[in-house]
DNA sequence: CCGAATCACTTGAAGCTTCAACTAATGGCG
DNA sequence: CGCCATTAGTTGAAGCTTCAAGTGATTCGG
């Protein structure tokens, strides 16, 4: 039998409708200017970014897909879009014959130095300057501990 | 020209990443749960919600996408979604003849009582409960910055 | 009171994500 | 060695969202 629930308390209910206006806002706020600007969506844009900081600009499929937060059948999809727009190439894994390199090409490279600028403008006009530095603590606090409670394993949250 | 770029510092790295790991995970994450136990996804949910809180548990489908947070085309598609399981009804607008009324059934109502106990449950796990009193007061002021920002106008952010 | 603009939606197509099924390579273990 | 489970990734279909275009109803300006 089914308890009577907790249900949530004022004050708990206006955080977390603050909270669920913003996961259901600001994607489509940062895709906007994505979009518009470098013709990509977040996700593509995160591929971008990993593959940019990684060690020759290659990072294997899953361990990407780690990083950028998404499945791997998504990856496979999306890095497929990248490749046709030749801004990322597969390459087979040496060591391993199941593995697939992701390798971002000298174009893609350019696409994301031109495109990090404005995301990072938009990061900060929708978050980070709309903050104080204190409220920027809090907020780091509050992500992490969020995050622990979806995925405990997860060592990006430590 | 394009002036170099305020990239961000590592605590607004920091508090970024986080939001961002939260704007990854979290929608994920509830509609696992509603998908699991109520075959729904959160979007669908807030309609349904939206229209149980309503007068006559009726809305005009532009309130309701406001409420919903989504675009009346999306709404569109959904109601009709939730027309076929037989959660919702449509009908015309008395006063206007161009707008049209979304009504909860009895069984959309029934659904809904069933499924807001879980929902709420999984909010407080993932959410509430990892916060401290004080942290969910700093995430609702957080929040209704960031949101403030992203649109001005929204009368919800106030 | 008539035509044009606006409003409130609906629709179909295109794009993206998820899901389940599949292929191929590798590691383990008897 | 040889088989089986596991790992890594791909694929196609189905589902959801977005986008652009379209349909009526209403309002407003003259």
């Amino acid at each position: 039998m089914a308890r009577e629930p907790r249900w949530l308390t004022p004050d708990e209910r206006d955080a977390w409708l603050s909270l669920a206006g913003m996961l259901m806002k600001l994607p489509a706020a940062l895709d906007a200017q994505l979009q518009r600007d470098a013709g990509m969506n977040t996700f593509e844009y995160f591929v971008l970014t990993g593959l940019s900081q990684a060690p020759g600009h290659t990072l294997r499929m899953t361990e990407l897909a780690g990083f950028a937060g998404g499945s791997l059948s998504r990856l496979s999809h999306v890095v497929k879009r990248l490749e046709r727009r030749g801004w990322v190439r597969r390459e087979l894994c040496p060591g391993d014959g199941r593995s697939t390199n992701a390798v971002l090409t000298g174009a893609g490279w350019d696409t994301v130095v031109a495109t990090a600028p404005g995301h990072v403008e938009t990061v900060r006009r929708l978050v980070v300057d709309a903050l104080t530095t204190a409220q920027v603590r809090q907020l780091r606090d509050i992500g992490r501990r969020v995050l622990d409670r979806i995925d405990p394993d997860d060592p990006s949250t430590a």
